[in-house]
RNA sequence: GACAAGCACA
């Protein structure tokens, strides 16, 4: 239990050598393994990118006499989204199903996550489609994946209805959600714009964060409008928030 | 049920 804490903090920190150590040491006091062990070291290695490793962990759990569960294959298809194999993932989904587990949100929005990164718009909206038929209500994060696409495409205005759709449904806008939309408008040269939006995201109340800026800074340095860029720099410091 | 596995970046 205590271990499980610290093994925890050392996956946070992508220092797996140490939560692996911890692991055996766990072992040999003769300490069983829990779930959350298994699936927080397969989220280790996801983060670092280990998929091998994170594979050996998975059948380790198995080995364990472990069924997996939800998470279990929400951390597979993690893995599988992040290294850019959603057809894996895909698979993954099947298998999941065919044991009668059903797909929540989180495992949704990493499907269309995974796809967002394809730039397989067609695909994104499909799942998308799939959440509505199974009458699950989308949360906040599933509404900033779609807007991402939305921008993905170009289609900025669908991201801003977007927008207003989800505080329809009271869901509160995240500063993640005004990212790419601000980021797309900037790539696009309408710096105004992203101003504008900039704008519209502190009026409901969102507190901008370093990702906000770079988004729109970036924008601005595409225009050549210098002295608008380092004006925000200097709000950004003002507000307590440090460049990276 | 609530935590917990999902959304930043050239």
């Amino acid at each position: 239990i205590i271990y499980g804490n610290i093994i925890y903090g050392h996956c946070q920190a992508f220092n797996m050598e140490r939560a692996e150590a911890l692991v055996r040491e766990m072992e040999e006091e003769g300490i069983d393994a829990t779930m959350d062990i298994y699936h927080t070291m397969m989220d280790g290695y996801t983060m670092i990118k280990n998929e091998d490793k994170c594979l050996i962990v998975y059948k380790r759990l198995k080995e364990c006499g472990f069924t997996p569960n939800e998470v279990t294959y929400g951390c597979l298809i993690n893995l599988y989204t992040k290294m850019g194999k959603v057809s894996k993932a895909l698979e993954v989904s099947e298998t999941m199903k065919s044991n009668g587990i059903k797909h929540n949100m989180k495992t949704y929005s990493m499907l269309i996550n995974g796809f967002i990164k394809l730039k397989d718009w067609a695909n994104a909206f499909a799942i998308f489609e799939d959440v509505i038929k199974d009458g699950l209500k989308p949360d906040v994060v599933l509404y900033n994946n779609i807007i991402t696409a939305f921008c993905g495409m170009g289609n900025m205005d669908r991201a801003i209805t977007t927008v207003l759709e989800m505080q329809k449904v009271r869901h509160k806008p995240t500063s993640r959600t005004f990212m790419p939309i601000i980021h797309g408008y900037a790539r696009a040269g309408e710096a105004k714009k992203a101003i504008q939006v900039f704008d519209m995201m502190r009026m409901s109340g969102c507190i901008p964060t370093v990702h906000t800026y770079n988004a729109l800074i970036l924008g601005l340095v595409e225009k050549r409008q210098m002295e608008r860029a380092v004006k925000i720099l200097d709000e950004m410091l003002v507000a307590g928030i440090t460049p990276n």
